[in-house]
DNA sequence: CCCCGGACTTGACGCAAATCAAGGTCCCCG
DNA sequence: CGGGGACCTTGATTTGCGTCAAGTCCGGGG
């Protein structure tokens, strides 16, 4: 059976959760990516108190399952997490990677259930944000609103950007729009942007980039007779990076 | 002129809007659809005060374009409008249609900025709702902001649907989707769901689902060739909703 | 340490959709 | 009312990626 957070609702369960993992808001290092980001500390108080960490989710573990009902978005606080939904005829979509400091699990909030699943693919911690406590606080602290619609905006145009590489860019441009976008998310979390480990398989790639295995591996095997990546398996070194750029064919 | 199907239910609306603008949310015939569900009398009085209704916009009219400083989500009363994004080599891809009782514009609050340009697709009016209004009047109405997160929440789970098309159906079931999901939307507005007026040309809806005029094209001699649909230029008639739905491959 | 199973790679082949090409049709405007 | 350009359809050909198949690599458990 799959532990899933919300599962923690005892009070006893709780208090041991908040002991065991004394993080706060105000002295994460991903503050700077995560929600408070606007905040003025007497805020980031108020929203460390409604913010529930608890313990770490195994490799492949669920966050939550496409149909649960919708109680909290959460925030990455280490490891990686994939969201997918699974076709009627069993095929998996891979809709985001989501890495520390990013916030997943906003697309149940319309149909108060998750439109998705959320997997770890390594060990993983997340900060749970209850959603009725969010939505109190809001009203409250305009920051705090405004913040969460820019939130929600970004996961729109990351997703309408996923919508044109799906349907016009080549199975090398979006492998390497991939490789370009984890390597500016690790920039962004002060790491390093050429050299990463992927947490995620390739199979993972190719749900995600609408791709088979096969292909992508193909690219992989390109790039690396290229000189533009070096790649062992899910260790990654971006040996050029113009050249990566060239290959995604986006000004970006 | 020719009498059109989609103008015999919108036509009269129009006409409407053009002698006065004083169309106002309680008494608008989409409000079901549009923000205002959730909303008391009260409250939908306060939101009509900040909505501006402006002349409708032309055929091929630009609402906003990409960079545009973001200033207001729209909320469609008549007519049609395409939202897409300009890819760095010219091409264009479609990320939406907005038919009347639709929200456009939210991609635009993440950056201050539209990360999309909306065009007419035909002739159609708007309601302008500033979103520093309605930011305040969410931090006073709790079901304000409640709607106004679904509204973003459910752009997402558009989003991801058509990422899922986009990667893992066939030009058949992409094609067979939009009209189903054209379909829908038409029963949702009390118009008919099995005969209607497409307003985008064979390019756009080839631009939003990822596919050539050509193959566009194709598939609709093909579902006129096998009695599903009745194709007549623009005209459609769903003649077998049930196979349409087959062909879609879609559980929902 | 070795074995086993899952993840990855590589090659050969086929197919769905893109591309190229040529007309046909609609409708806007002079 | 008639000319022209945009839009649409249809056919022939090409091609990028999927599919199938056959390994190879790697890591974890006995």
């Amino acid at each position: 059976m799959t532990m899933r957070l919300a599962d923690s609702g005892e009070g006893g369960e709780l208090k041991r959760c908040v002991h065991d993992y004394q993080v706060n808001c105000g002295n994460c290092r991903l503050n700077g990516i995560c929600l408070p980001l606007a905040l003025e500390t007497d805020d980031i108080k108020q929203l460390d108190e409604i913010i529930q960490r608890s313990k770490p989710l195994q490799k492949s573990q669920h966050l939550y399952r496409e149909g649960d009902r919708f109680q909290s978005v959460y925030a990455v606080r280490s490891g990686a997490l994939k969201a997918y939904k699974t076709t009627d005829d069993g095929r998996e979509q891979v809709t985001g990677f989501y890495f520390p400091g990013e916030i997943l699990g906003m697309d149940g909030i319309s149909n108060n259930s998750h439109a998705s699943s959320a997997k770890a693919l390594e060990t993983a911690a997340v900060c749970e944000i209850p959603f009725s406590s969010l939505e109190r606080l809001s009203a409250m602290m305009p920051n705090l609103q405004r913040h969460f619609f820019q939130l929600m905006s970004r996961e729109i145009t990351e997703d309408q950007q996923l919508i044109t590489l799906l349907s016009k860019n080549s199975a090398d441009e979006r492998v390497a729009s991939l490789m370009l976008s984890i390597s500016n998310r690790n920039a962004k979390r002060k790491l390093s942007a050429t050299q990463f480990r992927l947490p995620m398989s390739r199979v993972d790639i190719g749900n995600y980039l609408g791709l088979t295995v096969e292909t992508v591996s193909r690219v992989f095997s390109r790039m690396q007779k290229m000189d533009i990546l070096l790649v062992d398996n899910k260790e990654i070194r971006i040996l050029d990076t113009e050249g990566l750029k060239k290959m995604a064919n986006l000004g970006t």
